[in-house]
DNA sequence: CGGACAAGCTGA
DNA sequence: CAGCTTGTCCGG
């Protein structure tokens, strides 16, 4: 007893060194004050790794500030227990608590992304870099917002953006192909360091450690935003309308725009590259840059668009212009992919005898038909998962006709439409994609197909429910799926080719693959999204979760000014969701932390901001 | 978050 | 009133 208070004595009080450390705790969303031993002294700095006594336990946590003057009474203040490891750069300090504040998260989980996955000790003191004092006085340069052609050659124009001395930080989607360009950069006699969040620890450890010392190319996934180099010279952001660049769980931070604000505080430049430039990034920049008009159009593949409409409806989605796209691909000895955003066999289906819709007995949806392997297929409900035999409700017959064919259903009418192909059917749920002539799939085939073949063909069998989803980027997504399918296919000089199934030949997205030129979706789109104050021209976020919760949160977001909150809805199944708009982010984001975290008592509920499907 | 502590419920 | 659950508070 006496010897620990002996030893709570001989702390230096007086004159202590006091740093500020934020607790790995993302519920706790708040810094302490603590003292810095003797014997750390030389050692800890802003970005640290520390661990703490705080309430009784020990937990780790990040020095957020150093050489603070303690908010409270020095007699309460403890000392840090243990340096754990390096950790993230003071700037990127900053920048999560920005992000932080942006997304409407904890810092904690922003420093988590980062930090290195594995314990990093250095003997070698971190290289400081004046260049954050550099940026206050440099204005930024503008950002740059490049549309480049998707199945263009984009290496020498990446080679143009990288910084001549310094660190140059990549930040895309594809976690492949940023292995790859980081081997391109290599072999030109650069450091290239490939930063991927799917990899294991000790890689992701191993990348961070070398992103640290500098002169280095950064390549990888939206992790790469938070690549430690000390000397960031320039940042590329390729594919900045993928979906993969925004996090999925909260906070929903998005790497396009972390990257552009981390640019902004270094002072150095930046640019977007992207096939389908959002209406996002086009906010950004005063013009987006093009390449010449023979480019953009090598660097599209030939979309093909067939009118289901005309000139006589077409049964099934088996179009004659499409066995003959499918024949052409095929006899070239090339993979053709079918995509078709329905799972299972049929997802509509109406009685033989009766005609009466197969409807669940349940809840009244209408129900799909499953094949589950080695069972008989069966009716399942999409809303509420009630599974019954193939039998109509209304006269009990056994058989029915597909009125909306799904995957399943579709690949047996390929293998029949092309006899001597090998057809295989693909979802998400697919464990190995076999090496056949031709896939259907749902979208999830595009990531899917296997390497070895070059494919000849990608066709879309029902474009409709892209274009028609009831989501405000549904426009630029559908667009987004041709990029894709023009990365797969390759451009027109190498006999690429996309077939698009419509009745909305004349839709933008449509015309704008066919042109080659994606400004027409963004023409047509800017001012609806204007109308409604969507982003860019407004800030969303969606509060989601269990009803109470969501109304009593609703309730204290309109009483805030500068907010619209839309909503709630009573949705059913997962509770109640509610839109909240303001007029940018900045205000959306100074109200929801005026709102505070949610109320523990209230119950589930999620704030997601900017949700990239609403 | 998770420990501390207080106030409420139960059972003999 | 011990012994337990449930709720509220707070952390340096």
């Amino acid at each position: 007893m006496t010897v620990t208070e002996t030893e709570a004595e001989t702390t230096p009080t007086a004159a202590g060194r006091v740093c500020r450390v934020r607790p790995d705790v993302p519920a706790l969303d708040r810094a302490f004050d603590y003292l810095v031993p003797e014997e750390l002294a030389q050692r800890v700095r802003v970005g640290s790794i520390v661990r703490v006594g705080l309430h009784g336990r020990r937990v780790r946590g990040w020095v957020v500030e150093d050489d603070v003057t303690p908010e409270t009474e020095a007699a309460k203040l403890k000392p840090l227990l243990q340096l754990v490891s390096e950790g993230p750069p003071a700037e990127l300090v900053g920048l999560a608590g920005w992000a932080a504040w942006r997304w409407a998260g904890s810092t904690a989980s922003l420093l988590r992304v980062a930090s290195p996955p594995n314990i990093v000790r250095d003997r070698e003191p971190v290289v400081q870099v004046a260049a954050a004092a550099a940026a206050a006085v440099t204005p930024s340069p503008p950002v740059r917002v490049i549309a480049w052609p998707p199945a263009a050659d984009r290496r020498a124009l990446v080679r143009s953006l990288l910084a001549p001395s310094g660190s140059t930080v990549i930040v895309m989607a594809d976690g492949p192909r940023a292995q790859l360009l980081a081997r391109e950069l290599a072999a030109d006699g650069l450091e290239a360091v490939v930063f991927r969040g799917d990899q294991p620890d000790a890689h992701r450890t191993q990348a961070w450690r070398a992103a640290r010392r500098g002169g280095c190319v950064v390549v990888g996934g939206r992790v790469a935003a938070w690549a430690p180099v000390p000397d960031l010279a320039a940042v590329v952001v390729l594919d900045e309308g993928d979906e993969a660049l925004q996090e999925e769980r909260n906070p929903t931070w998005h790497a396009r725009d972390v990257a552009v604000e981390r640019a902004a505080r270094a002072g150095v430049p930046c640019a977007l590259v992207s096939p389908a430039p959002t209406l996002e990034a086009r906010a950004l920049a005063p013009a987006v840059e093009r390449p010449d008009r023979a480019v953009e159009r090598e660097g599209w593949p030939v979309v093909e668009v067939v009118d289901l409409r005309a000139p006589t409806p077409v049964p099934g989605l088996m179009s004659e212009a499409l066995a003959a796209a499918l024949h052409r691909a095929v006899d070239s000895g090339r993979r053709a992919v079918c995509v078709i955003n329905r799972k299972g066999r049929a997802r509509l289906l109406a009685c033989r005898t009766c005609e009466e819709l197969a409807r669940c007995g349940t809840c009244g949806a209408a129900v799909g038909q499953v094949e589950t392997p080695g069972a008989a297929t069966e009716l399942v409900c999409p809303r509420c998962g009630t599974r019954r035999p193939v039998v109509c409700l209304a006269c009990q017959g056994g058989s029915f006709r597909v009125l909306r064919a799904g995957v399943a259903r579709l690949r047996d009418d390929l293998s029949a439409l092309l006899p001597r192909a090998s057809v295989a059917d693909v979802e998400a749920a697919t464990v190995e994609v076999p090496d056949v002539d031709v896939l259907v799939g749902t979208e999830a085939v595009l990531h899917r197909v296997p390497r070895g073949r070059r494919v000849g063909l990608v066709a879309y069998l029902d474009f409709d429910q892209e274009l028609l989803a009831e989501r405000f980027r549904a426009p630029e997504q559908a667009l987004w799926l041709l990029v894709r399918a023009a990365r797969l296919t390759g451009p027109r000089s190498r006999d690429g080719r996309i077939l698009i199934q419509t009745r909305l030949p004349d839709d933008a997205v449509v015309v704008a693959a066919n042109a080659a030129d994606p400004d027409l979706v963004a023409t047509r789109e800017a001012p609806a999204r204007e109308d409604l104050g969507f982003p860019p021209f407004g800030a969303l976020a969606e509060v989601s979760g269990d009803a109470g919760a969501v109304a009593t949160a609703c309730d204290g977001l309109r009483a805030l000014a500068g907010l619209t909150v839309l909503g709630p809805t009573p949705a059913g199944e997962r509770g109640a969701r509610a839109l909240v708009r303001a007029a940018d982010p900045s205000a959306l984001a100074d109200a929801l932390s005026l709102a505070g975290p949610p109320a523990r008592a209230a119950g589930r509920l999620r704030v997601a901001v900017d949700p990239p499907r609403v």
